[in-house]
DNA sequence: CCTACCGATCGGTAGG
DNA sequence: CCTACCGATCGGTAGG
């Protein structure tokens, strides 16, 4: 039970907390009383709020590669590791990974028109995510009727997830998650058997 | 300056402080000390936060009629009006009527996981706005290639409009507009001349 | 990790 | 519409 294993237990329900609350509803005194710890102790680990939420978006990155990143990192770049890619989006968002939906999608509403270091934080994790979707785009457009821009791609199926999230979170819309495969195929191609 | 046009101007700066912030940002104080007033005094027009917050979602419903619903009222059912109601939507996406963003947007990423009445509200207008949709999609299914499904239609352009938001307010994407129209009329066929 | 405290701000009320 | 106030909570600090 040393400082370590604290430190990542307020990670940990800071996480739980912000995917349904936010970065800006964590609060310092809350997650002391969920831990039944002191403020100060807490506020001890990271020195600021700011802090924390930086540690708590940094966990939050930490889980979707885990989730997301990871489990396709073994597919053939391009057409097939896009595919492979949007499956594993579709399912960590069906899963529910985080209570409140999906972290990035939250804290991105609610940073986007703000300045310092957690919008940034936002924001860098973005670029890289989509840096990654938008290479495999690239080499997969070979592979797709002529004409295929990987802008146009990424931009489409990027919006399908957000409309995902949004139908699971607002609606508990069981079907969405088919829906969703549904319009990647039509983007995409079926996805290739194993 | 009767008592009508300081409680319109409190939800006309409501509306422009919870498109930034949110509802939840909306504070009494805040709000008070940007009007020049008290916050008794502001508190008299509406009693409590909450009833402020359902002001302020109203005039943002009637703002989004204004710009979008009214604008196509007089379009033929159906396919025509689809493509008007898109057209129309990526327009005021577009032109930035609220400066935070689509208002409706940020509000439910904030209220979807809670109980009450504003988030019943929101899920209200939410699914007001998806029956008329739903309506044109299906009258318009018979001018669109054979198996397509309304529900999945609305779906895939209410999840564009949600990738255009993001792209707006993250990047300030100029290309995302232009992206968007070509989704769209890649599912619903171009517009027709006028 | 703790207690004890700081000034600021929250939503809201009393009384006018 | 106002002043004056309430208890609660915010992020954070001092000192141990």
């Amino acid at each position: 039970m040393g400082a370590r294993h604290t430190r990542s237990a307020i990670v940990a329900r800071g996480l739980d907390v912000a995917s349904m609350e936010g970065l800006g509803g964590l609060t310092i005194g809350r997650l002391a009383h969920d831990l039944a710890i002191s403020k100060s102790g807490l506020l001890g680990h990271f020195g600021s709020k700011q802090s924390l939420q930086l540690a708590v978006l940094d966990a939050a990155a930490d889980v979707f590669r885990h989730e997301v990143w990871d489990r396709v990192a073994d597919q053939p770049a391009g057409l097939p590791r896009l595919r492979a890619t949007c499956e594993a989006w579709v399912s960590y968002l069906e899963r529910r990974v985080f209570p409140g939906g999906c972290f990035f999608t939250a804290v991105t509403s609610e940073f986007d028109d703000r300045h310092g270091p957690v919008r940034d934080g936002v924001a860098r994790l973005a670029r890289r995510w989509n840096r990654s979707l938008r290479a495999d785009a690239e080499r997969a457009a070979a592979d797709l009727p002529a004409g295929t821009d990987p802008d146009q791609l990424v931009y489409e199926l990027s919006s399908l997830m957000l409309g995902l999230n949004y139908a699971l979170q607002m609606w508990d819309d069981e079907c969405a998650p088919e829906r969703t495969r549904r319009a990647v195929h039509r983007l995409l191609g079926p996805p290739a058997a194993t």
